[in-house]
RNA sequence: GGCGGUAUCGUCUAGGGGACUAGGACACGGCCCUCUCAAGGCUGGAACACGGGUUCGAAUCCCGUUACCGCUACCA
């Protein structure tokens, strides 16, 4: 006896970019799927056309790419005419069953009754007035031409599940009124679509935000009512923002397009996305994706609404960016370079891979971001122009003259300095310190601004060495002529 | 308003009746290391929403209250 297969799916409406709590989702069902074996699918659901556009549809795909969650076979585009017809199909069918009925009330109508509930103060739930008509009225209205939208009649009961993050959750029918299925103008709506679809595509787990909880019922109601059997249902807690708001623009970046182009690696967005309503327990936190593929279980799953903080993502992303080697650095962080214009393509970061990947592991652990390594490994590229920073002069160059003069002995000893090794160049310059009587430190300061131009870096003695002596010496002639002429114009 | 969901440091979380004086991480402060910035090490402050039960014993189980979130569309 063969088990069930696990078929899941991310199912987005294109009506935006992906936004964080839609890649957690997918991730998720990404997971779950990957781990044991099953398939994980791709479903737009632009049944809105209003709201639907391509270019939405392509920020998705292009988020799930960069993240690496892949979906198996094709998408399925929810509102393209072969599915909408089997939309009208199961619709008719419910109806020609007497599960559902027509609703000749407008929206004009439906909303003058709500606003009347409203002002009474009690809950407005549908009266099924257009269920009780006579058969003959109905005829009669339908042959007028008269437009009716389709509503499912809701039986009493009471409809429970066992939800995969909440255990067991169960509503009275009663609450729930007689929800539309079809629209006047033969369009589904979202629950008749989502049953329907996820029926036709043979989905055993439907997993998905928690903000879908209320929808579920609708939902089971129709797998009966369609005669399919259940899938079973996860819903994961939402993602808010530090205020505790649901993430919104507000909230700054929410896009993982965004992150991306902060410097974010793809596997600490995953990691960091992972830990919003999952845990793999114990103080677990800095993961691969093989890592999480291998502890993910629902048994971690939270039900607890997470805050997205960015400072946490940065400090992750720091500790991906620490942790990766040889290859796997350089594929991380080339299409950064590639951005900064340090590099013209991928193709030519192959040619001085091994040089690249020693620039890199001296400085990758400073950096927390991508771009944050590309500014502190820029000297090093061939032919890179040092701009003095302002603030850093001013602040490491206070007098000018004794700068300037400090400077120019370092470049004497540096010039005769043999050999070029970074021990040498740290007792040349130690000894100049004290020769002088200044501090090591004010010293290396002032000698970092000059060879870099900024009064951060990697260790200076190391700079100088990677850097070579004819590159060194170029640099300090340049930042001493800044120091006696001042700033180019 | 109705219905549903949730509740541990500011934030992410560990914990699932006794191991809790509640652990780790981010952030914040101090110290160490140190040529800067990181990283790393040490360290400080910081939480079981409240009230009732159940129990010898509750952060853990039950009930209620409160707060927050979601749904309450011919949106998805």
């Amino acid at each position: 006896m063969t088990a069930p297969e696990i078929r899941v799916r991310f199912a987005p409406s294109p009506t935006g970019y992906l936004h964080v709590g839609g890649a957690r989702t997918a991730l998720f069902n990404w997971l779950y799927a990957r781990q044991l074996g099953g398939v994980f699918l791709l479903r737009i659901e632009d049944t809105d056309k209003a709201r639907s556009t391509d270019e939405s549809t392509r920020a998705i795909f292009d988020g799930l790419n960069w993240l690496g969650l892949h979906w198996d076979e094709t998408v399925v585009y929810q509102g393209s005419p072969e599915h909408l017809a089997r939309h009208q199909s199961d619709a008719r069918s419910l109806l020609d069953r007497g599960l559902a009925y027509r609703c000749f009330c407008t929206a004009a109508e439906l909303d003058e009754r709500r606003k009347e509930a409203d002002a009474r103060k009690t809950a407005f739930k549908y009266d099924r007035r257009c269920d009780r008509l006579a058969p003959e009225d109905i005829s009669r209205r339908v042959a007028d031409g008269m437009p009716f939208t389709v509503r499912f009649r809701v039986p009493e009961g009471t409809i429970s599940w066992d939800d995969i993050v909440h255990d067991t959750i169960s509503f009275p029918d009663k609450d729930i009124e007689d929800f539309v299925i079809l629209r006047s103008d033969a369009t589904p709506i979202y629950n008749l679509a989502v049953v329907s679809d996820d029926i036709a595509m043979r989905i055993s787990h439907v997993m998905r935000g928690d903000d879908h909880i209320s929808n579920t019922p609708k939902q089971i109601l129709l797998y009966h009512a369609l005669g399919a059997a259940l899938p079973r249902f996860a819903h994961f807690p939402m993602i808010h923002g530090m205020d505790g708001k649901k993430l919104s623009k507000r909230h700054g970046a929410t896009a993982v397009a965004d992150y991306e182009h902060q410097g974010i690696l793809p596997q600490a967005m995953n990691n960091f996305l992972a830990l919003m309503g999952w845990s793999p327990g114990g103080d677990r936190e800095v993961m691969t994706m093989p890592e999480m593929l291998e502890l993910f279980s629902e048994k971690g799953l939270l039900r607890k609404a997470a805050v997205f903080d960015t400072k946490k993502l940065e400090w992750m992303n720091g500790q991906h960016l620490s942790r990766l080697t040889g290859d796997d650095l350089v594929n991380a962080v080339a299409p950064a370079f590639v951005r900064a214009g340090l590099f013209a393509s991928l193709d030519s970061v192959e040619e001085v891979k091994p040089w690249f990947v020693g620039v890199l592991d001296d400085c990758k652990e400073r950096a927390r971001t991508t771009d944050q390594l590309v500014g502190l490994t820029e000297l090093f590229f061939p032919g890179h122009v040092v701009t003095i920073d302002a603030e850093s002069a001013k602040k490491n160059w206070p007098d000018r003259a004794v700068a300037a003069d400090l400077i120019r002995a370092s470049r004497d000893r540096l010039a005769t300095l043999e050999p070029w090794e970074d021990k040498a160049i740290e007792t040349a310059l130690k000894t100049l310190a004290t020769e002088r009587g200044v501090g090591t430190s004010p010293l290396f300061q002032m000698i970092r601004v000059a060879v870099t131009g900024k009064s951060v870096g990697i260790s200076v003695t190391h700079t100088i060495f990677r850097l070579g002596k004819v590159v060194t010496l170029q640099n300090i002639d340049g930042a001493l002529q800044w120091l006696a002429q001042g700033p180019p114009a």
